[in-house]
RNA sequence: GCUCGAGUGGUGGAAUUGGUAGACACGUUGGACUUAAAAUCCAAUGGCCAUUGUGGCCGUGCGGGUUCAAGUCCCGCCUCGAGUACCA
């Protein structure tokens, strides 16, 4: 009997299904465990190889897991809501839904066929309204509350109320809006309700701003920090610039002291720990004063060396800053203007692109420092962001080299307050060798004793605070989009009113066109109905507007990372008509024990459902302040382009080899699929491939025609794709399986090479031969001998502890081995073959529970415990040993089973590692650590 | 520029965390079986030298150091990759 993979398969995986194998109960008395991947997002073009691998390890994981007595979550959903299901509709006219639905049905044939036990009876996507609904929940749920830096968590907006009810705003400690105005009690009191809405929104964590954001003309859409990439869009990469829009924004920098430190609680990869603390950018500096002279205005910034300020010569205020045109001096008007209209027109991209052209202009107007009193110019220069800090810098040049350079170029005086230190080329950054000279109170100290007193002297005469700065900011939530979950606001004298649960899901509406109206509003804005009855409480016909009871919807509709920053909530508990999650599956479930997916989710995704389980931690809606306990990366599979090279002006190609014979040729590439594992092409499969190489010309070498490999992010755009279709197809799921863990370690990048895969297909085939001889069963009942046993024990615990450590690579290496072992032993015993098969399962379950069947077991292996090696005996042996330690020698020995005090002793007397140092030095008392191997230290 | 991470055969990668470097697999070469091919099995495979025989020397990006012992630890370089970028 043959190996065949393609019946067996198909079998197991009918039978999971059928059976219901994989489901996961919220009752039980088991432990439970969480094993989580990042939901994908249903592109058109499918799944490639690269997609699989984090949920191959998670399966493997999740299988571990229930052979070792777990109660396994193990769900799968879609993040449904995106771009390209979007674009597809403006071009096609085709409704996103069904985009999606296509795609979503394609996304699953695929992972089921490589046998995944996923639960699908939790099944989530983001675009259904049974889901959006809950997102929406939540999107109010951050509309009422406000942070409030005292009790360091979110409180219920009415609070608030009560407190500006009796206080006013003056003494509260809570995040609010850079720029929001001071008010009493009493002025709070005359307020008409339109201005206490528009004041709250202020605190509101979720707010709507008129504030400058990133805008992608060419998506007609504004975008979120991290969807831009060295100034252009992540997505399509086009250009951004800076724009001023009302827009929904996340209040997420009240929570970036908590998104810092709580960092250290989790056990996720320490370069993307490393990669959320430089995002939120944490600063401890100072917030200085400066009166503006002429002016009954200070000029607020923030630095973090408050010890310098008597080295100030100059301010820079960022050219956006609606301050500057107030304090512009006329004479000085026309040169300013002209300033802030060149920086306006710039993109993004452009302004990075000329960081070394330093320019700027002078305001005509002056500070007066908050110690000395001397007159200091206001100067505006892009070099200061208007969104970091205050957007206005104390410039000390001889401490900061942009500084520096902005005072050199135009001139401006440069004070030295180090002492013994020239700055005549440079300025001088160095925290940690200086003293500080010609500073008044602060001369002759050091850094840290300076910036202690200098900030006590601020605070005394109320010019600056200490202040801790980050550079987070918060995230824009508006998306001009149709293809999104509608944000549940509507307008009320153009002030923002929320929906209430009992209103959800506000359903997307149906529209004819995709693209933005006429008058620049987004899709929506295309809906015949889509304003809300604030009686019926229904949504009804936009043009008929009674304005006493109906009042226009929210256009904008909310970004990719809303539906994915709580989705691993709703798999405990998918089915909830009534609660987001409910709350004895959270009470069972808690939290992800294992998340699997990319780094590229690191500052987005990562940190954005970081901060809304937060949120909802605050409110107590769910028990832990972290969701996931460990977190892994899964490395990328890279994709190996294949070159063809033509010779210049021609239809003639040449073979690699050839290469060194032309002179400007040029690379195309063509499809991977082409080409053989030898590098040669398949030059009649070209020819139809692409009509531009029907008639070409294809100079070989040696009778061959090799292409040009070069190894790239795995994309449709170029021809690079390998589909696991086709892998399964020829050599089956267990296989590919297999074979994506032994390409290399999990967090690694690694480009895909088909060629390797015949020797995991060999060793599959090698093992089901251990069954069958021809097409006899050979299974034998004899006791094993004692070196089977050694064979498979040594397999077992090498697998357990690999499995543990997520080294699935070397676990598929040590089944290699024992395989071949076995089979030199010509081994057929049932009872070593069961185990070998519990322990392969999670890596190849289709042949496993194949084999676990034909062994003569009734039900599924899935549930079977692991093996387990017996090690009793050797912690016996141990114990017999005198402890104690002297001296730093150290010798290990593996200890294998049947290893006696005899054999210890010889194994160190005789091992060729202990020279001549050791010979005749041989302790006198042992201590003996059982560990993964046995270190003997003397 | 800053912050991480990585450099091991022809290739992917092992190495119990300081203890025989190159496991396992691919590829290559030779052999067996076959009319032949495929499949399968066996053997060799880091480099150099020596072979009548045991063998010897070098070798983990480069240069130093610690140690009886270094791919692994320390110092100084080089190269590549990732993230971030006028953050005051």
């Amino acid at each position: 009997m043959v190996y065949d993979f393609r019946k067996i398969e198909k079998k197991w995986r009918l039978y999971w299904a059928k059976n219901g194998t994989f489901r996961a109960d919220n009752i039980s008395s088991k432990p439970k465990y969480y094993v989580l991947d990042m939901f994908p997002y249903p592109s058109g073009s499918g799944l490639h190889v690269g997609h699989p691998l984090g949920y191959i390890a998670s399966d493997i994981i999740a299988r571990y897991k229930r052979h070792k007595n777990f109660n396994v979550l193990h769900p799968q959903g879609y993040d449904s809501f995106g771009l390209p299901a979007e674009q597809y509709a403006i071009q096609t006219g085709q409704h996103p839904y069904l985009t999606t639905q296509d795609n979503i049905t394609r996304y699953r044939d695929q992972l089921d066929q490589m046998g995944f036990s996923f639960d699908w009876k939790r099944e989530v996507r983001t675009s259904s309204p049974d889901f959006y609904k809950w997102t929406q929940w939540i999107f109010l749920l951050l509309f009422d509350h406000y942070y409030c830096n005292e009790s360091n968590k979110a409180l219920p907006i009415r609070d608030l109320i009560l407190f500006f009810e009796k206080e006013g705003n003056i003494n509260i400690n809570a995040a609010c809006s850079i720029g929001t105005k001071q008010f009493s009690a009493d002025q709070w009191h005359a307020f008409t309700q339109d201005e206490k809405d528009e004041m709250l929104l202020n605190y509101r964590l979720t707010y709507l701003s008129e504030s400058e954001v990133n805008w992608c003309s060419d998506l007609g859409t504004v975008l979120a920090n991290d969807e831009i990439i060295n100034g252009v869009s992540e997505r399509g990469g086009y250009p951004i610039m800076k724009k001023k829009m009302k827009q929904w924004s996340m209040r997420i920098g009240a929570y970036a002291e908590r998104l810092i430190t709580d960092l250290d609680k989790i056990d996720w990869p320490e370069p993307l720990k490393e990669m959320q603390r430089n995002w939120i950018g944490k600063s401890v500096g100072a917030k200085v004063f400066f009166q503006i002279e002429g002016y009954d205005h200070k000029i607020e910034v923030f630095t973090t060396r408050p010890d310098t300020i008597f080295g100030v010569t100059f301010m820079t205020l960022a050219p956006e800053l609606e301050l500057v045109r107030v304090i512009t001096h006329p004479d000085q008007k026309g040169e300013v203007d002209e300033y802030i209209k060149k920086t306006q027109s710039r993109t993004q991209r452009e302004r990075l692109a000329d960081v070394k052209k330093i320019t700027g202009v002078f305001t005509g107007s002056y500070v007066l420092h908050p110690f000395t009193g001397e007159r200091i110019p206001i100067w505006i220069g892009d070099y200061v962001l208007a969104d970091y800090g205050t957007g206005a810098v104390m410039a000390v040049p001889c401490g900061d080299q942009r500084d520096y350079d902005f005072a050199k170029h135009f001139n401006i005086r440069i004070k030295n307050i180090f002492k013994g230190i020239s700055i005549d080329k440079k300025a001088c950054t160095d925290k940690e060798n200086i003293i500080i000279d010609n500073s008044d109170f602060l001369t002759n100290l050091n850094h840290n004793e300076a910036m202690d007193k200098v900030i006590d002297a601020l605070e005394e005469s109320g010019s600056g605070t200490g202040t801790i700065n980050y550079r987070l900011r918060d995230a824009v939530f508006s998306r001009q989009r149709y293809w999104g979950e509608p944000i549940p606001i509507y307008y009320k004298n153009q002030i923002p009113q929320p929906l209430s649960l009992q209103d959800l899901p506000l359903k997307l509406p149906e529209v004819e066109k995709y693209l933005p109206t006429k008058e620049g509003s987004p899709p929506l804005g295309n809906a015949q109905k889509w304003a809300w009855n604030t009686k019926t409480r229904k949504v009804v016909q936009n043009k008929k507007i009674d304005q006493k009871t109906v009042f226009p919807l929210e256009l904008n509709t909310m970004p990719g990372w809303a539906g994915s920053s709580w989705y691993f909530y709703r798999y405990m508990d998918a089915q909830n008509p009534n609660s987001f999650v409910s709350k004895e599956a959270i009470d069972y479930w808690k939290d992800v024990d294992l998340y699997l997916g990319g780094s590229e989710h690191a500052t987005g995704h990562l940190l954005y459902s970081r901060f809304w389980q937060k949120f909802l931690f605050d409110l107590k809606l769910l028990p832990v302040e972290e969701y996931a306990k460990k977190l892994i990366n899964q490395g990328m599979i890279l994709g190996t382009s294949a070159f063809i090279y033509r010779t210049p002006k021609s239809n003639s190609y040449v073979s690699k080899d050839l290469l060194d014979s032309v002179e400007g040729f040029e690379a195309i590439r063509v499809d991977v699929n082409l080409v053989n594992s030898s590098d040669e092409l398949d030059i009649d499969g070209l020819r139809k491939w692409q009509k531009q190489f029907e008639f070409a010309d294809f100079k070989k070498h040696s009778g061959v025609f090799k292409v040009g490999r070069e190894v790239e992010k795995m994309s449709k755009s170029k021809y690079n794709v390998v589909n696991p279709d086709e892998i399964c197809h020829r050599y089956g799921a267990d296989t590919l399986r297999m074979y994506e863990m032994f390409l290399g370690p999990l967090e690694q990048a690694k480009p895909w090479n088909t060629a390797g895969i015949s020797g995991v297909y060999n060793f599959l085939r090698k093992y089901w031969r251990l069954f069958y001889k021809e097409n006899t069963w050979i299974v034998n009942d004899k006791e094993p001998s004692k070196k089977e046993l050694k064979v498979l024990h040594e397999t077992i615990k090498k697998v357990t502890i690999d499995i543990e450590n997520f080294s699935f690579n070397t676990c598929v290496s040590s089944f290699m081995i024992c395989v071949n072992e076995l089979t030199n032993l010509n081994c057929h015993s049932r009872e070593i073959l069961t185990q070998l098969t519990l322990l392969l399962s999670p890596f190849a379950p289709h042949l496993a529970e194949e084999i676990w069947e034909k062994l003569g077991n009734d039900n599924t292996l899935a549930y079977a415990p692991f093996p387990l090696v017996d090690e009793s005996h050797l912690i016996e042996k141990i114990k017999n040993y005198p402890i104690s330690f002297n001296g730093k020698m150290r010798f290990i020995i593996s200890l294998s089973l049947d290893l006696d005090e005899e054999s210890i002793k010889k194994a160190v007397l005789g091992d060729d590692r202990t020279n001549e140092y050791l010979k005749g030095k041989i302790p006198k008392k042992w201590i003996i650590i059982p560990n993964k191997i046995i270190n003997i230290v003397c």
